[in-house]
DNA sequence: GCGTTATTGCAAAAGTATTTGCATTATCCA
DNA sequence: TGGATAATGCAAATACTTTTGCAATAACGC
Protein backbone atom coordinates (compact mmCIF):
# COMPACT_ATOMS: atom_id res chain seq x y z
CA UNK A 1 0.00 0.00 0.00
CA UNK A 2 2.14 3.14 -0.86
CA UNK A 3 -0.29 5.62 -3.19
CA UNK A 4 -3.54 6.64 -1.49
CA UNK A 5 -6.70 5.90 -3.96
CA UNK A 6 -10.23 7.13 -3.98
CA UNK A 7 -11.13 3.14 -4.04
CA UNK A 8 -9.76 2.37 -0.60
CA UNK A 9 -10.20 5.87 0.92
CA UNK A 10 -14.28 5.02 -0.48
CA UNK A 11 -13.85 1.53 1.43
CA UNK A 12 -12.56 3.35 4.84
CA UNK A 13 -15.31 5.87 4.34
CA UNK A 14 -18.08 2.81 4.54
CA UNK A 15 -16.47 1.70 7.98
CA UNK A 16 -16.63 5.05 9.01
CA UNK A 17 -20.24 5.68 8.38
CA UNK A 18 -21.43 2.51 9.55
CA UNK A 19 -19.92 1.01 12.48
CA UNK A 20 -21.14 -2.41 12.47
CA UNK A 21 -19.24 -5.55 11.03
CA UNK A 22 -19.73 -5.75 7.07
CA UNK A 23 -19.92 -8.26 4.76
CA UNK A 24 -18.11 -7.78 0.94
CA UNK A 25 -21.21 -7.05 -1.01
CA UNK A 26 -22.26 -4.62 1.96
CA UNK A 27 -18.84 -3.13 1.83
CA UNK A 28 -18.94 -3.02 -2.30
CA UNK A 29 -22.22 -1.54 -2.47
CA UNK A 30 -21.81 1.26 -0.17
CA UNK A 31 -18.84 2.02 -1.22
CA UNK A 32 -19.47 2.00 -5.00
CA UNK A 33 -21.71 5.23 -3.81
CA UNK A 34 -18.40 6.77 -3.33
CA UNK A 35 -16.45 5.20 -6.62
CA UNK A 36 -19.39 4.13 -8.76
CA UNK A 37 -16.68 1.86 -10.53
CA UNK A 38 -15.72 0.14 -7.16
CA UNK A 39 -14.22 -3.70 -8.52
CA UNK A 40 -15.60 -6.54 -6.23
CA UNK A 41 -11.84 -7.52 -6.45
CA UNK A 42 -10.32 -4.33 -5.60
CA UNK A 43 -12.54 -5.05 -2.37
CA UNK A 44 -10.91 -7.71 -1.69
CA UNK A 45 -7.93 -7.04 -2.11
CA UNK A 46 -8.05 -3.71 -0.07
CA UNK A 47 -9.33 -5.39 2.74
CA UNK A 48 -6.45 -7.87 3.12
CA UNK A 49 -4.57 -4.92 3.02
CA UNK A 50 -6.38 -2.99 5.64
CA UNK A 51 -6.40 -6.01 8.05
CA UNK A 52 -2.77 -6.23 7.57
CA UNK A 53 -2.31 -3.10 8.71
CA UNK A 54 -4.36 -3.38 11.63
CA UNK A 55 -7.00 -1.01 10.29
CA UNK A 56 -9.70 -3.39 10.02
CA UNK A 57 -10.37 -7.20 12.21
CA UNK A 58 -11.86 -10.04 9.95
CA UNK A 59 -14.26 -12.15 11.59
CA UNK A 60 -16.16 -15.55 11.04
CA UNK A 61 -19.84 -15.40 12.00
CA UNK A 62 -21.93 -19.04 12.33
CA UNK A 63 -24.67 -17.66 10.37
CA UNK A 64 -22.67 -14.88 7.94
CA UNK A 65 -19.22 -16.24 7.21
CA UNK A 66 -16.38 -13.69 6.94
CA UNK A 67 -17.39 -9.85 8.04
CA UNK A 68 -14.96 -6.98 8.55
CA UNK A 69 -14.78 -4.80 11.36
CA UNK A 70 -12.42 -1.51 12.54
CA UNK A 71 -9.70 -3.22 14.54
CA UNK A 72 -8.51 -1.71 17.86
CA UNK A 73 -12.39 -1.82 19.45
CA UNK A 74 -12.37 -3.39 23.15
CA UNK A 75 -13.46 -6.65 23.80
CA UNK A 76 -17.26 -7.53 22.72
CA UNK A 77 -19.98 -9.86 21.43
CA UNK A 78 -22.35 -9.28 18.33
CA UNK A 79 -26.04 -9.37 18.36
CA UNK A 80 -27.73 -10.49 14.66
CA UNK A 81 -30.97 -9.48 13.45
CA UNK A 82 -32.86 -12.45 12.59
CA UNK A 83 -35.25 -10.12 10.42
CA UNK A 84 -32.60 -7.78 8.34
CA UNK A 85 -29.68 -9.99 9.26
CA UNK A 86 -27.84 -6.99 10.24
CA UNK A 87 -24.91 -7.94 12.76
CA UNK A 88 -24.17 -5.25 16.02
CA UNK A 89 -21.44 -4.93 18.09
CA UNK A 90 -22.34 -5.03 21.79
CA UNK A 91 -20.20 -3.66 24.01
CA UNK A 92 -19.18 -4.89 27.27
CA UNK A 93 -18.77 -8.56 28.24
CA UNK A 94 -20.43 -10.49 31.12
CA UNK A 95 -19.64 -14.04 30.23
CA UNK A 96 -17.47 -15.63 32.97
CA UNK A 97 -14.50 -17.82 30.86
CA UNK A 98 -13.10 -19.84 34.29
CA UNK A 99 -16.71 -20.40 35.19
CA UNK A 100 -17.55 -22.52 31.65
CA UNK A 101 -14.15 -23.94 31.40
CA UNK A 102 -14.16 -27.68 31.52
CA UNK A 103 -11.91 -29.07 33.93
CA UNK A 104 -8.41 -29.69 32.29
CA UNK A 105 -9.36 -27.24 29.37
CA UNK A 106 -7.73 -24.27 29.24
CA UNK A 107 -9.72 -21.29 27.83
CA UNK A 108 -7.91 -18.50 25.49
CA UNK A 109 -10.57 -16.41 24.15
CA UNK A 110 -14.48 -16.41 23.84
CA UNK A 111 -16.80 -15.38 21.63
CA UNK A 112 -20.75 -14.73 21.90
CA UNK A 113 -23.36 -14.62 19.75
CA UNK A 114 -27.15 -13.23 20.62
CA UNK A 115 -29.82 -13.78 18.16
CA UNK A 116 -33.07 -12.22 18.10
CA UNK A 117 -35.13 -8.98 16.72
CA UNK A 118 -32.93 -5.66 16.66
CA UNK A 119 -34.27 -1.93 17.67
CA UNK A 120 -35.10 -0.88 14.40
CA UNK A 121 -36.95 -4.32 13.11
CA UNK A 122 -38.85 -4.19 16.16
CA UNK A 123 -40.36 -0.76 15.41
CA UNK B 1 -36.19 -43.04 4.57
CA UNK B 2 -37.93 -46.32 4.25
CA UNK B 3 -35.25 -48.57 4.10
CA UNK B 4 -32.41 -49.35 6.75
CA UNK B 5 -29.41 -49.51 5.28
CA UNK B 6 -25.44 -50.48 6.36
CA UNK B 7 -24.51 -46.56 5.56
CA UNK B 8 -26.84 -45.22 7.86
CA UNK B 9 -26.54 -46.95 10.21
CA UNK B 10 -22.65 -46.81 9.86
CA UNK B 11 -23.25 -43.05 10.09
CA UNK B 12 -25.55 -43.00 13.22
CA UNK B 13 -23.20 -45.12 14.73
CA UNK B 14 -20.20 -42.65 14.23
CA UNK B 15 -22.29 -40.05 16.44
CA UNK B 16 -22.92 -42.68 18.96
CA UNK B 17 -19.72 -43.78 19.55
CA UNK B 18 -18.10 -39.67 19.49
CA UNK B 19 -19.88 -37.68 21.50
CA UNK B 20 -19.13 -33.99 20.10
CA UNK B 21 -19.96 -32.12 16.99
CA UNK B 22 -18.71 -33.59 13.77
CA UNK B 23 -17.94 -32.74 10.43
CA UNK B 24 -18.90 -34.07 6.77
CA UNK B 25 -15.05 -35.72 6.52
CA UNK B 26 -14.65 -36.92 10.07
CA UNK B 27 -18.30 -38.83 9.22
CA UNK B 28 -17.21 -40.10 6.14
CA UNK B 29 -13.72 -41.39 7.08
CA UNK B 30 -15.03 -42.97 10.64
CA UNK B 31 -18.36 -44.06 8.66
CA UNK B 32 -16.14 -45.97 6.64
CA UNK B 33 -14.42 -48.19 8.83
CA UNK B 34 -17.68 -49.82 8.99
CA UNK B 35 -18.76 -49.54 5.98
CA UNK B 36 -16.01 -49.41 3.69
CA UNK B 37 -17.81 -48.06 0.58
CA UNK B 38 -19.60 -45.10 2.32
CA UNK B 39 -19.91 -41.93 -0.10
CA UNK B 40 -19.56 -38.77 0.40
CA UNK B 41 -22.92 -37.85 -1.52
CA UNK B 42 -24.19 -40.92 0.72
CA UNK B 43 -23.20 -39.08 3.87
CA UNK B 44 -24.71 -35.35 2.95
CA UNK B 45 -28.51 -37.50 1.81
CA UNK B 46 -28.22 -39.11 4.97
CA UNK B 47 -27.21 -36.21 7.21
CA UNK B 48 -30.16 -34.44 5.98
CA UNK B 49 -32.42 -37.64 6.39
CA UNK B 50 -31.56 -37.31 10.17
CA UNK B 51 -31.75 -33.74 10.68
CA UNK B 52 -34.91 -33.84 9.39
CA UNK B 53 -36.00 -36.93 11.48
CA UNK B 54 -34.80 -35.01 14.28
CA UNK B 55 -32.30 -37.29 15.32
CA UNK B 56 -29.22 -34.59 14.10
CA UNK B 57 -28.72 -30.73 14.66
CA UNK B 58 -26.89 -28.71 12.06
CA UNK B 59 -24.53 -25.94 13.82
CA UNK B 60 -22.57 -23.57 11.48
CA UNK B 61 -19.74 -22.60 13.56
CA UNK B 62 -17.82 -19.66 12.75
CA UNK B 63 -14.08 -21.85 11.85
CA UNK B 64 -15.08 -24.89 10.97
CA UNK B 65 -18.15 -24.18 8.97
CA UNK B 66 -21.04 -26.68 9.31
CA UNK B 67 -20.85 -29.53 11.84
CA UNK B 68 -23.45 -31.79 13.35
CA UNK B 69 -24.51 -33.28 16.68
CA UNK B 70 -26.82 -35.05 18.22
CA UNK B 71 -29.96 -33.60 18.45
CA UNK B 72 -32.41 -33.18 21.59
CA UNK B 73 -29.45 -32.14 23.99
CA UNK B 74 -30.04 -29.50 26.42
CA UNK B 75 -28.48 -25.86 26.20
CA UNK B 76 -25.13 -25.74 25.88
CA UNK B 77 -21.94 -24.40 24.10
CA UNK B 78 -18.88 -25.18 22.31
CA UNK B 79 -14.97 -25.33 23.02
CA UNK B 80 -12.37 -25.53 19.82
CA UNK B 81 -9.05 -26.67 20.99
CA UNK B 82 -6.94 -24.63 18.65
CA UNK B 83 -4.25 -27.60 18.34
CA UNK B 84 -6.31 -30.68 17.25
CA UNK B 85 -9.23 -28.09 16.15
CA UNK B 86 -11.95 -30.30 17.60
CA UNK B 87 -15.10 -28.91 18.80
CA UNK B 88 -16.36 -30.11 22.34
CA UNK B 89 -19.84 -29.89 24.06
CA UNK B 90 -19.81 -27.82 27.09
CA UNK B 91 -22.55 -28.64 29.64
CA UNK B 92 -24.67 -25.78 30.92
CA UNK B 93 -24.51 -22.47 30.71
CA UNK B 94 -23.70 -19.19 32.89
CA UNK B 95 -24.58 -16.50 30.25
CA UNK B 96 -27.09 -14.21 31.07
CA UNK B 97 -28.59 -13.22 27.98
CA UNK B 98 -30.81 -10.38 29.61
CA UNK B 99 -27.69 -8.45 30.92
CA UNK B 100 -26.02 -8.53 27.72
CA UNK B 101 -28.72 -7.26 25.71
CA UNK B 102 -28.62 -3.75 24.32
CA UNK B 103 -31.90 -1.17 25.17
CA UNK B 104 -34.40 -1.61 22.66
CA UNK B 105 -32.67 -5.09 21.20
CA UNK B 106 -34.79 -8.30 21.75
CA UNK B 107 -32.55 -11.56 22.17
CA UNK B 108 -34.37 -14.55 21.66
CA UNK B 109 -30.86 -17.07 21.67
CA UNK B 110 -27.42 -17.32 21.74
CA UNK B 111 -24.19 -19.16 21.09
CA UNK B 112 -21.40 -19.11 23.42
CA UNK B 113 -17.52 -20.38 21.15
CA UNK B 114 -14.68 -20.64 23.60
CA UNK B 115 -11.14 -21.62 22.21
CA UNK B 116 -8.04 -22.58 23.68
CA UNK B 117 -6.60 -26.00 24.89
CA UNK B 118 -8.29 -28.95 25.09
CA UNK B 119 -7.17 -31.34 27.97
CA UNK B 120 -5.78 -34.59 25.96
CA UNK B 121 -3.76 -31.69 23.77
CA UNK B 122 -2.63 -30.10 27.22
CA UNK B 123 -0.90 -33.38 28.15
C1' DG C 1 -36.97 -66.08 -3.43
C1' DC C 2 -38.67 -62.19 -6.34
C1' DG C 3 -39.83 -57.85 -7.82
C1' DT C 4 -40.47 -53.06 -6.75
C1' DT C 5 -38.14 -49.16 -5.71
C1' DA C 6 -35.46 -46.79 -1.97
C1' DT C 7 -30.53 -46.11 -1.57
C1' DT C 8 -26.00 -45.93 -2.93
C1' DG C 9 -21.71 -44.79 -5.54
C1' DC C 10 -19.62 -42.04 -8.86
C1' DA C 11 -18.86 -38.22 -11.41
C1' DA C 12 -20.40 -34.10 -12.98
C1' DA C 13 -22.65 -29.98 -11.84
C1' DA C 14 -23.85 -26.05 -9.10
C1' DG C 15 -23.38 -22.49 -5.64
C1' DT C 16 -20.25 -19.42 -3.03
C1' DA C 17 -16.35 -17.10 -1.72
C1' DT C 18 -11.89 -15.58 -2.87
C1' DT C 19 -7.82 -15.10 -5.81
C1' DT C 20 -5.21 -14.07 -9.91
C1' DG C 21 -3.42 -12.67 -14.71
C1' DC C 22 -3.21 -8.90 -17.46
C1' DA C 23 -4.11 -4.75 -19.86
C1' DT C 24 -5.46 -0.11 -18.45
C1' DT C 25 -5.58 3.71 -15.25
C1' DA C 26 -4.09 6.70 -11.81
C1' DT C 27 -0.51 8.18 -8.07
C1' DC C 28 3.01 10.81 -6.84
C1' DC C 29 7.97 11.90 -6.78
C1' DA C 30 12.03 13.55 -9.35
C1' DT D 1 4.84 17.41 -15.95
C1' DG D 2 6.61 13.09 -17.09
C1' DG D 3 7.49 8.36 -15.98
C1' DA D 4 7.87 4.45 -13.16
C1' DT D 5 4.85 1.46 -11.19
C1' DA D 6 1.14 0.76 -7.65
C1' DA D 7 -3.62 -0.03 -7.97
C1' DT D 8 -7.83 -1.00 -10.46
C1' DG D 9 -11.33 -3.37 -13.40
C1' DC D 10 -12.66 -7.40 -15.64
C1' DA D 11 -12.94 -11.98 -16.49
C1' DA D 12 -11.19 -16.28 -15.77
C1' DA D 13 -9.45 -19.34 -12.51
C1' DT D 14 -9.42 -21.44 -7.75
C1' DA D 15 -11.01 -23.47 -3.84
C1' DC D 16 -14.58 -25.37 -1.18
C1' DT D 17 -18.90 -27.26 0.03
C1' DT D 18 -23.09 -29.28 -1.28
C1' DT D 19 -26.30 -31.11 -4.72
C1' DT D 20 -27.83 -33.95 -8.55
C1' DG D 21 -28.45 -37.31 -12.59
C1' DC D 22 -28.19 -41.92 -13.43
C1' DA D 23 -27.02 -46.63 -13.56
C1' DA D 24 -26.11 -50.27 -10.25
C1' DT D 25 -27.24 -52.23 -5.68
C1' DA D 26 -29.73 -53.75 -1.95
C1' DA D 27 -34.01 -53.64 1.32
C1' DC D 28 -38.08 -55.75 2.43
C1' DG D 29 -43.10 -56.83 1.74
C1' DC D 30 -45.55 -60.46 -0.64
Amino acid sequence: MKRKTNQRNAIQEVFRKIDRPLGINEILETGRRTVESLNQATVYRNLKILVERGWLKKINTPERGALYERAGKEHHHHFQCRQCDRLFEISGCAFNEQSSTPPGFITEDHEVYLYGICSSCRD
